[in-house]
DNA sequence: CGGAATATGTCAGCCATATTGACTTATATT
DNA sequence: AATATAAGTCAATATGGCTGACATATTCCG
């Protein structure tokens, strides 16, 4: 039962291109660039013994330092229980710091100590320039139309986490305004 | 001892913004856009008892009908044991049909069903109307733009996969844009 | 022809990252 | 004092990768 019986198993030849309505170049292309976009910190991680997940929440700590766990959850959009692991790797490694919420002692703020500042600069680097690279190459005089265009791309309701990030990219869409 | 021992455990209280020499808007910016992008597929997949595995190989499959278990694995960058629960599933589903090549009957050329291109095409729909709407959003004028930018984020040994998909987007680096 | 190389498939075990559910501990709120 | 909340933890499970070893069919080559 689990094989589909029907007679149609005909193989269709045709490839489906561009022009099948549906947009399958940047499709693609986000697939390949994604992929050897974060292909780029691997190795360094690798000397740690850490994977990507470890990268994510290094750079969100660094980023917001002194975020407690479940605004890094909300963030990553994970369970605590995915974090766990991770994080307390992290913390024995001694590249996050742990400190109790002054307000609220139940809250764990977290900080990234100066190797784990050392950690995330040394894994933003070659990403850093493979997109500076990137820019240049394909000739974007302007870098907020990039910026602009992954922004969109984001659930609506969570743009809110990148306005939220310091510094971060005042990019503004159009007819859109954020809400309090 | 697997804790690390030394006396700066010293948190920074810093936030690492884009002016640490670093791009951070656009690594944030690509994680947000990428998770997001590919959460749009997943409810269809899982209807089927599929993941994001089986949309890629079902994804070059319907894009280069014909090729066969080594190209595939290729563009994939995955093992051969890695595809194979995937492939066989999608084989069992009849999504994909398996032909001996006929220059050498060891290959197996794979093809989609009516059912593999349909499914395609409707994990495809929500992708691409995301894309519009960012593009349009964003106010991209060029399309090109993006699509010359992330395929410049491509590493340049790998491009070529980008450039033998049929149809694909023959998009020139440096500015010198051309459409179709 | 016969042996080596190749394309594919498969078995077994391992690892990383995610999930759900249940429970504990410390602290805050009411 | 009772309840709610923040965080940590234990256990089981799924997915998607990996390596290594080996089987089978087919092609290539001497």
């Amino acid at each position: 039962m689990s094989k589909n019986a029907e007679a149609d198993q005909v193989p269709i030849r045709s490839p489906l291109t561009r022009d099948d309505s549906v947009n399958l170049d940047i499709i693609e292309l986000l697939f390949f660039a994604y992929r050897d976009f974060t292909s780029d910190p691997d190795q360094i991680l690798a000397d740690d013994g850490f994977g990507r997940a470890h990268h994510r929440v290094l750079h969100f700590v660094n980023r917001m330092p002194g975020l407690n766990v479940a605004e890094l959850l909300e963030v990553l959009q994970i369970t605590k229980q995915s974090l766990a692991r991770v994080l307390k790797q992290l913390i024995d490694s001694g590249h996050i710091v742990q400190l109790h919420g002054l307000r609220d002692r139940r809250q764990r703020e977290l900080y990234p100590t100066a190797k784990g500042r050392a950690l995330i600069l040394a894994l933003a680097s070659p990403q850093s320039r493979r997109i500076r690279a990137a820019l240049e190459e394909a000739g974007v005089a302007e870098r907020s139309v990039i910026e602009r265009f992954l922004k969109a791309m984001v659930n609506p309701e969570l743009r809110t986490q990148i306005d939220n990030l310091p510094g971060a990219a005042s990019v503004n869409h159009r007819g859109e305004q954020e809400h309090g």
